[in-house]
DNA sequence: GTTCCTGCAAAATTTTTGCATCAGT
DNA sequence: ACTGATGCAAAAATTTTGCAGGAAC
C-alpha cells in the first residue's frame, strides 16, 4: 500500500472514531490531498473538484481542511503570498520542506535528515511540546534566475 | 552603536542612494521597526504610530514595508494566522527564528547555530541562490499548555 | 427523525491600488 | 516647479461564518 493510500485509510479511521459522518465533500477533499505529492492551496483543491462532476463549495474545502488540521492529519504550510497551503501528514513520519520562488511562486520540496535532527534537538531544548515545524527557503527558481 | 541604530543608518543610506525621498511616514516605520526586538505586523506598526501624534495611513506602512523588503532591509515572516510580520535584517547578520502558539498567537524567538549551519549546508546543496530562510515551530505556549 | 454536513452567499480580515494633495529636492 | 510620498477610501484577495436544505446514521 502506498503512503498516501495508507494516509487515506487513517483519515477515514480517525474520522469514524470521532463520530464524524462521511459526506461527499470531505471525502473529495481527502482524495484530492492524497493525490498530490506536495502542498496545495484550498483554491486549487476546489478548482480540481469543480473540474469534475461534483459541486463542492469552497467553504466546505476550508472546513474539511480545518478539521483535518485540527486532528493532526494535515499540515498547514505558510509559504507567503498571502495564503495557506495544505499537505497530508503521512503515517511513515517522513516529511519534507519547501523552497519558494518569490518571483513566480513555484514550490519545490527537499528533504534533509541532518536539518531534521538539528530541529529535533532544538525542540527538545525548548522544553515545550512542538506540534509541527516548517522550514521555508526563499530562492529564485532556475527559470526566473535565468530571466533576470 | 547598537545593532538597530546601525540598521537605521544603513536604511537611510540605501534609500538616499536609491534617490528615495525621506518623507515622514517612511521614517516613522523605520523607527518603529528598529524599536522592536522581534517581528511586528503592519497593523501593530500603524497602531503604534497612530498612538503618537502622527497621522500615518495603514497603506503607507505597507508601502514602506514593501519597499524595505524589496531592498533586502527587512524580512517578511509568515507565522500563520493569515498575515505577515516584518523584522529588520540587522547588519551583524545574526538572526533568529520563531515559535508560535497556535492557540493564542504568542510569538517567541530562539537562536540555534547548529540549526543555522544545517540550513546553510542545505542551501549550498541546492545550487540555487537562497535569499532568505524561515524556521517556524508550532507549540502551545506555557499559558495555553497549562490551561488546556 | 435527529443531527451533522454541505453549498451558497455574506461578512470579516488582510493587503493592494487609485487618486487628489502635500512635501522634499 | 517637478516629482515622488502620503492619507484616505475603495478594491482585491483570502478565509470564516450564517443559514436553509439535504444526507448520513
Amino acid at each position: 500500500m502506498t503512503d498516501s493510500a495508507a494516509w487515506r485509510e487513517e483519515v477515514k479511521a480517525v474520522l469514524r472514531h470521532e463520530g464524524k459522518r462521511s459526506g461527499g465533500a470531505r471525502e473529495a477533499v481527502v482524495d484530492a490531498l492524497a493525490g498530490h505529492d506536495c502542498c496545495v492551496s484550498a483554491q486549487e483543491i476546489a478548482d480540481e473538484l469543480r473540474g469534475g462532476e461534483s459541486r463542492v463549495g469552497l467553504a466546505s474545502v476550508y472546513r474539511a481542511l480545518e478539521l483535518l488540521h485540527g486532528e493532526g492529519l494535515v499540515q498547514r504550510v505558510d509559504l507567503g503570498g498571502g495564503g495557506y497551503r495544505y499537505e497530508p501528514i503521512l503515517p511513515g513520519g517522513e516529511h519534507h520542506h519547501h523552497v519558494v520562488c518569490d518571483r513566480c511562486g513555484e514550490v519545490t520540496a527537499f528533504e534533509d535528515p541532518t536539518l531534521e535532527r538539528a530541529i529535533e534537538r532544538m525542540e527538545r531544548r525548548l522544553r515545550r511540546v512542538v506540534s509541527a515545524h516548517d522550514v521555508v527557503l526563499h530562492a529564485d527558481c532556475r527559470r526566473c534566475a535565468a530571466r533576470a
